[in-house]
Parts: C-alpha cells; sequence; structure tokens
DNA sequence: AGGAAACATATCTTGTTGGTTATATGCCTG
DNA sequence: CAGGCATATAACCAACAAGATATGTTTCCT
C-alpha cells in the first residue's frame, strides 16, 4: 500500500485534496474539476482512502468525501529539520507548532516511513 | 522535468536528502547508506539536482553533494491550508513563518516582523 | 604514462501506475 | 418494479520509472 509521500506525488491526488480543502464533496463535483474520466478519480479516492487521506460519507446515492489531515503530519514532520534550514532558529516556534499538533482526533492510522 | 512532490515521492530520494541534512557528503558514502548500486545513486542524485533540491561541489575525482533546501518551500506552502486543519487557529503564527520564509538567508537580523 | 578510484552516462529490462472503456452495485423516483 | 443516477470495480494498455550492468570521463598516485 502506497505512502503518504507517494500519494501525494501523484499531481491529481493532490487537486483532489485541494477541492476537497474547504468542505466535502461529492465525486461528481471532483470529476468536474480534475478533467477526468469518472473511475479514474474514483481509483485516485481508493489511494487516498487506503493512505487515510480522506473519508467518506454515504448520501443517497451519493458519496461525499472529506479530507483527513492527520496523514499529512508526516510530511510535515519530516519537514521539520528542512525547514530549519531557511528559517534559522524557528526552533521553538516548531517546537511550539508541533505541541499544538499534538492530537486533533483519536482516529489513528499509522504508517511506517518515520525518517527522523 | 519533474516538480518537487513526484521527486519526493521516492523514498530513496528522500533517504538521500535525509544523508545529507546534516552536511555535505560524496556520492560513496550515499551507495553505503541506500543499499543500492552507484549508478541508481547517481541517478537519483541527477533527479535531486534537476529539481534544485542538491547541488554538488568538486572535490578531486570525487562530487561532495550538499541539500538545497529551497524548494521544499514549496511542500511546505501547499501544506498551509490542511496545517491550519489539525491546528486550529493557527493562522497568526502561519503567517508569521510565511514571512520568516520570504528570503533564502537573512543570516541574523530583523525583517518586518510586526506580528504581535 | 599506466592504472585505479570516483562518479556520470548509456542502454536494457521489468514492474508499476495512471488512464480508458466496459460492467456491477446500490439507491431513489415515477 | 423498471429505469436512471452516482459511484465502485474489473480488465486492459501504454508510458514511465527504478534497477542493474557496461562503459565513458576525470583526477590522483606512483
Amino acid at each position: 500500500m502506497m505512502m503518504v509521500f507517494e500519494v501525494l506525488g501523484e499531481p491529481s491526488r493532490r487537486h483532489i485534496l485541494d477541492l476537497l480543502s474547504d468542505g466535502e464533496r461529492p465525486v461528481g463535483e471532483l470529476v468536474e474539476g480534475l478533467q477526468m474520466s469518472q473511475p479514474a478519480v474514483s481509483k485516485h479516492l481508493r489511494v487516498l482512502r487506503e493512505a487515510g487521506m480522506v473519508e467518506s460519507r454515504i448520501d443517497a446515492q451519493r458519496r461525499l468525501y472529506r479530507v483527513r489531515p492527520d496523514p499529512l503530519r508526516e510530511i510535515d514532520d519530516w519537514l521539520a529539520p528542512y525547514r530549519r534550514m531557511w528559517a534559522p532558529s524557528l526552533d521553538a516556534l516548531e517546537a511550539h507548532l508541533g505541541r499544538m499538533s499534538a492530537e486533533p482526533i483519536p482516529a489513528a492510522g499509522e504508517r511506517g516511513d518515520r525518517t527522523r
């Protein structure tokens, strides 16, 4: 199963997240947004779902998808040491952010790959 | 040419950056670090170089590679809206970070920092 | 100058993946 | 209950990317 970084490697997948970033949307709207067949979108949604980055809610025949930001923290964490490179002595602030990020939802969902 | 996100999609490439994250290293050491043929590593280095994420310095027959963190800011920027999702009402801080990131290497002084 | 070390580039092979076109499933409506 | 939406899944294909091996190219050493 794909890991967060690989999932985001695909532009369409980032695009989907962007479309979902301000609230849930049905698949149909996503299909409009990306210019691409519906099955293709569903496939991307599957990948995102399996990576825990979106979740869906059923509304009659439609599925409303929304972002699950949790896994993105892995990216944020990986980024930390490099962020320090372009913003020197930001460690305190960073630590602060880190603490704020302590836990938004219990939901769980870990994946391997924790580099640093 | 590959974009930052795609470049980072590949685990070996992240690994390389991690190995370089605390200073420059010759290719040979990277080859040790990843367990992989030297040409494979050189290929990854090429991709990273073309994406502006590393640069090299010549030392006799060796090439010393080091990180160029700049392009990573694109990731950081993309992350911003989602970061807000797990760290509610952090916008002020974020804006602050954003401004700090405005320039390559400030060295020490102050920049227009009117946050607070 | 000859040879080895360190790295880059070329070429080839193979697996994965992102897309497409069917087709199945579930739910609502008339 | 038949038909039409909305979405998921299946099967297939073309493109690509990540390895490996083989071969340059440059620089150092003796």
